[in-house]
DNA sequence: TCGGATAGGATACATACTGTCTTATAAAAT
DNA sequence: ATTTTATAAGACAGTATGTATCCTATCCGA
């Protein structure tokens, strides 16, 4: 797939690196992870398996890879998310929605990012978990999330409540799972003040 | 290991079973998941190759097997929990505060356990679910949990974010993880009866 | 335009794991 | 005592690995 000589060296070896990832992710998808090897991933490459060599040391090292540029795909995801958002309420609740929804659509892909987590402790997760931290800080700050657990515990709380959303079914689904999510950042009525409302029986 | 002929036919197979399961769980947990393979199995539980493969057909069988015997495990322990608790709620947090600790304990084989997700899609898992949506379907009932959301959607819930706890360190920030989850599954104020508490204000 | 540097393909090689099969031995079941 | 069953050990072909060599094609600078 790989044009020969894109332009220089270098754009080259970048295009052939993305092409690589690309196939990887393919065969994953189709084959499963734990068949994927070095010579089907060049042949379907359409390179060389010892020029594949040369990019990768092995199959670890070309998933870590595509692990690596999924986050970051998604974390600039996030990001423009929040950016569209105002406010912490309302920001995190956009960004878990949208995390809610790749983590849905990738559930297929998700099998290798579970790996993953396995194999190298995900530092590339880390970003993830850094990102919301920092959202929920925000929040705890102004009040509007609870404040009596660390926002890095929150921020693990919510990554790992929404890969839910894999085995979800409807959009409706998993807006329900974003919703019952936040529900456990809710600051905690201050004891005494408990659930007694009998204005409006629920079901 | 195992004993050459416990007694019976019957008994020392299933020794045998134990033995290659346990064999490949300590593999397992000092080589990691990828680089279990049936010659290394049989060699460590001091069987023969051959008599390795008339008990299962590949790897993946005996982590799978591994995996379905855990979950058994820990199904008896949370069974075993509920009863010694009174009330949906109380039982549930029991319940939940046990599967946060085993899942911590258990994060290293944890690794083997998400394969498995990814690989048969958890039949085995579904027992977890299902006990834990008649947990809160109970509660569901008595309202002390929300019915705006199905019980095997909060269920896939508690489970998802409840094994945030295999990347925690302390115990005490397990107990905070399942707090956080059960206030996820509070019923939701009836809309107008806001959060505006000026009594006590939490720093 | 030429030549060094770099990317690639093809191939060979030793090693290792797989899954199946055969042979021979020892214990259990009847 | 005889048959059934479980086992170890080894052979086998097929396949993936990781490395190395050889040769060609392209790029880039002189």
């Amino acid at each position: 797939m790989p044009k020969l000589w894109n332009a220089t060296v270098e754009t080259h070896r970048q295009a052939v690196r993305e092409a690589i990832l690309d196939t990887a992710a393919t065969l994953v998808a189709e084959h499963g992870l734990s068949s994927l090897n070095m010579s089907q991933v060049a042949q379907s490459a359409g390179i060389g398996r010892a020029t594949l060599y040369k990019y990768f040391p092995d199959v670890d090292a070309i998933l870590a890879a595509w692990h690596e540029r999924q986050i970051h795909s998604h974390l600039e995801q996030l990001a423009e998310v929040r950016q569209h958002n105002d406010g912490p309420a309302r920001q995190l609740e956009a960004v878990l929605e949208t995390y809610a929804l790749i983590a849905h659509s990738h559930h297929g892909g998700a099998e290798a990012a579970q790996l993953h987590r396995g194999r190298h402790v995900g530092h590339a997760r880390q970003h993830l978990i850094d990102f919301l931290t920092e959202l929920i800080q925000e929040g705890a700050k102004a009040a509007v999330f609870r404040s009596d657990v660390a926002p890095d515990e929150l921020a693990a709380y919510c990554l790992h409540a929404l890969e839910a959303a894999a085995g979800l079914s409807s959009r409706a689904a998993i807006a329900r799972l974003v919703k019952v999510t936040l529900a456990g950042l809710q600051p905690p009525l201050p004891a005494g003040e408990s659930v007694e409302r009998t204005t409006a029986g629920s079901g």
